[in-house]
DNA sequence: TAGGCTATGTTGGTCGGGCCAACATAGACT
DNA sequence: AGTCTATGTTGGCCCGACCAACATAGCCTA
C-alpha cells in the first residue's frame, strides 16, 4: 500500500486514475487499521449492513443487497458472520417464507455506533493534510465526479 | 461496482472515506474495461513494469519491485506473463548471478505506447464531469492529500 | 389447474490488487 | 569459515467484487 522510496514511472505518477487508486490505498489501509484495532474482525461490508439495517429497518437480504450494492451472495455470507455474533438476527418472513427478515440487535446497535467513532476518526485522518476550505472542495468535487453515476446507468 | 439503484445508508453516503472508494471503483472499472477491449489481456501490474522499464531502462526485479511498489512474488508473475509475450527479456546479471536483468523489448515498447492510449482515454472519461479548472483543482488536491505519505513513512 | 416465470437465499467458484512466509543460494562482510 | 543480506521463486492468504447454478416459494397466465 505504502511503497515509500517509491519513484513511481512519471507516465504513471501524475495520471489522475493513479492519484486516485493512491488515494483509495491510503483511505482503505487507515480504515483497515481502524477495523482491526477496535472493530473486532468486521469489515466494511458489516459495517455497510449493519448501518443499512440501523436506518432502513428490517429487511430482507435481497432488499440489502440492492440498497447497499452488495451482492446477495455476499450479503448472505457477511450476514452469516454478523449473526454469529449475535449482531443481527434473521428469521423467515411469515407472508413469503422463502424470504429472511433481518433485524438489527441492541448488541448490533452498539457495535455499529461504535464502528462510527472509528471511521469519523479515519475521515479526520484521510483529509488531515487538506484546510477545511480544501476538505469541502474535494468532497464536492467527488460528488461532482460520481453524479453522473445515479443519473445515467452505466454512465 | 455500480449499485445504481443505490440509496446507500446516509451514515455511508457522504463520509470522505465512501467518496474515495467509489470514486476509485469509477475509476478503476473504466481502466478495466480499457485493458480489457485493447489490453491483449493485460493488467495494471503490467503496464507499471513496461513502464518502469520504459523509463528507467534495464533493471533487476528487485528494484522494478521497490520502483513500483510491487510485491517482489508479484513482479515474478507478472514477468513471466509478459516474457511470455515476447514483451519483456529476462537475463542473468554476470556480475551478479543471482540477479534477473529485466529488458523490455521492442514489441514492449509498442504495446506500452498502445497502452499508454487507453490509458489516457480513461482519463478524460473519468474526469469528464468536471471543468478544466475543476481538474486542476481536482488533481492538485489529491497530490496533497497523498503528499505527506512521502515525507513520513507510515504517515 | 398446470406451466412457466421471477425472486430469494445459498453454495461455490473467479478475479485483481495487495500482502506475507519460506526457501535455496549468490555475494558480501567479518 | 561462518554469518548475514539480497534475490528470485513458490505458494499461500485476504478483501472487495462478481458470476453461475440451484432449489424452491410465490406469482401470473394460458
Amino acid at each position: 500500500m505504502d511503497h515509500p522510496p517509491g519513484r513511481t514511472p512519471a507516465r504513471v505518477k501524475d495520471r489522475p486514475t493513479w492519484l486516485i487508486s493512491r488515494t483509495f490505498a491510503r483511505s482503505s489501509g487507515l480504515l483497515a487499521a481502524g477495523f482491526e484495532s477496535r472493530g473486532r474482525g468486521l469489515r466494511s461490508y458489516h459495517y455497510r449492513l449493519l448501518a443499512a439495517l440501523d436506518e432502513w429497518g428490517p429487511a430482507s437480504q435481497a432488499d440489502l443487497g440492492r440498497g447497499t450494492g452488495i451482492d446477495r451472495s455476499d450479503v448472505t455470507a457477511a450476514l452469516s458472520e454478523l449473526e454469529s455474533r449475535r449482531l443481527v438476527e434473521r428469521s423467515v418472513d411469515p407472508a413469503h417464507r422463502r424470504r429472511n427478515i433481518v433485524t438489527i440487535t441492541q448488541a448490533g446497535v452498539e457495535q455499529l455506533l461504535e464502528l462510527d467513532n472509528v471511521i469519523d476518526g479515519v475521515q479526520e485522518q484521510v483529509l488531515k493534510p487538506l484546510t477545511t476550505a480544501q476538505r469541502r472542495q474535494f468532497i464536492a468535487l467527488m460528488a461532482k465526479l460520481l453524479a453522473t453515476e445515479d443519473e445515467s446507468p452505466n454512465g
